[in-house]
DNA sequence: AAGTGGTCTAGACCACGTC
DNA sequence: ACGTGGTCTAGACCACTTT
């Protein structure tokens, strides 16, 4: 049965919500296994294929991973190939080679008018910010600064950075049952400065990409603001376009 | 029926691989309509329900455009909706404007070895370079220097690309019926050259975005080769990670 | 009213992974 | 052998556009 139409809104787009409210309330957890796409239709009272194609757009927009004879499952940032899907640096030869996290300092603070309209926070709420090197074939080629909402991220530390091996989003995913869905870059080419300079190891004035990105979980909520640093010299931002 | 299985393709996709065919041939025209999903069901002898599923993937890679109650038409770069797919510049203030080209060399070359391995020709085969400036509310934002294989743009000169109003890629497809399907670009901070910074009107040495790109046609074929620097004081590159 | 794409259903069968 | 997602079909009805 379909919702009367004053704004029409299609049964699977109705399953589709459904499923995501059910995600967002963490009923399954990344990872995970979700219902079969039949017990899915019977609790929803739809058909399957309705269901299939919920579950086919949400599969499209990563929040789901399709594996056949498997079942569908809750996607998660400690799956491997979802580390290269925000991180677009590629070496100019060379393989492609896992970067390493080194986390520099992590302290507390209040949001500036600036971080609070990034992460539609008020300003002088906390903040967490987090400083950061990544390292590709142990050269530096990335300084971070991270600014998170201190709401979400009470425990967060420097220890607890350094004692992480994974990712950023895999260790904010585990230890705060935080899932970044999509982000937005702002690209442009910036001269060192000498914070900059002395962490990258190079001259003041080297022209670097200058990266700054906020991150959405659940319900395009902003929960992350960063600008990062990117040294070109051996590696480049890829982008496809298409 | 469908194809015994060594490499098993479902017949969906066989369906789209014959549309392919057809719009590569140039049976239907970038803008124009092609066949009703029964028309082609019947043509290719499966059900609606196959040929839908078929466009649907073609229409998810920009190729074709589905408007309900209308038909299906072929994605074109005339529609002013498909600029900003391929220039991802953003004004930091202010309104998205269009950016108005000004072509100001013209001239044939022969390949370089790079340009060669680019365009998937050989060293020495013809080819065609642009140089172009881009502006945006009559300030100069970007110079482009792109490269095309001689053998496909016969008849491009200066005056030609003077007398177009529209963007690049819409008189390719109008005048030399070449559609651009995708791109990948490579991007890095560099300093202006005195060639860019007479183009841009900024000092030597200043920050620029190198914005390198190689654009594909059907059969992911190259077909165009470009650097681009970009000024990124009033604008930046806008990237959405999804 | 007629034609197009869009949605929903139900059932059959295939491919893949596990038991 | 069984359960999962993946494909294919056929038919009914809805929403949008044009005639």
């Amino acid at each position: 049965m379909i919702q009367e139409s004053p704004t029409f809104s299609p049964l699977y787009r109705q399953i589709k919500g459904l499923i995501l409210q059910a995600l967002e309330a963490g009923e399954w957890r990344p990872g995970q296994v979700i219902p079969s796409e039949q017990e899915l239709a019977g609790r929803y009272n739809v058909s399957q294929g309705t269901v299939r194609k919920a579950i086919d757009e949400m599969a499209a927009d990563n929040l789901l991973v399709r594996k056949q004879g498997k079942g569908t499952y809750v996607a998660s940032h400690n799956d491997p190939r979802a580390l290269f899907r925000f991180l677009r640096l590629v070496p100019i030869d060379g393989e492609l080679s896992s970067p390493i996290s080194v986390p520099l300092e992590c302290w507390r603070a209040k949001a500036g008018p600036e971080a609070a309209r990034m992460l539609d926070i008020r300003p002088g709420d906390p903040i967490t910010i987090v400083r950061r090197l990544l390292k590709f074939a142990h050269k530096p080629v990335v300084i971070d600064e991270i600014y998170l909402p201190g709401e979400v991220f009470q425990g967060l530390t420097l220890e607890v950075l350094q004692s992480w091996s994974g990712s950023l989003y895999s260790l904010f995913e585990s230890r705060f049952g935080l899932r970044m869905i999509r982000a937005q870059e702002s690209i442009r080419a910036v001269a060192a400065d000498r914070s900059a300079s002395e962490a990258l190891r190079v001259p003041e004035g080297k022209p670097l990409l200058s990266v700054e990105r906020v991150t959405y979980t659940y319900g395009d909520k902003p929960v992350e603001w960063r600008r990062g640093l990117y040294l070109t010299d051996e590696h480049f931002y890829l982008n496809e376009l298409s």
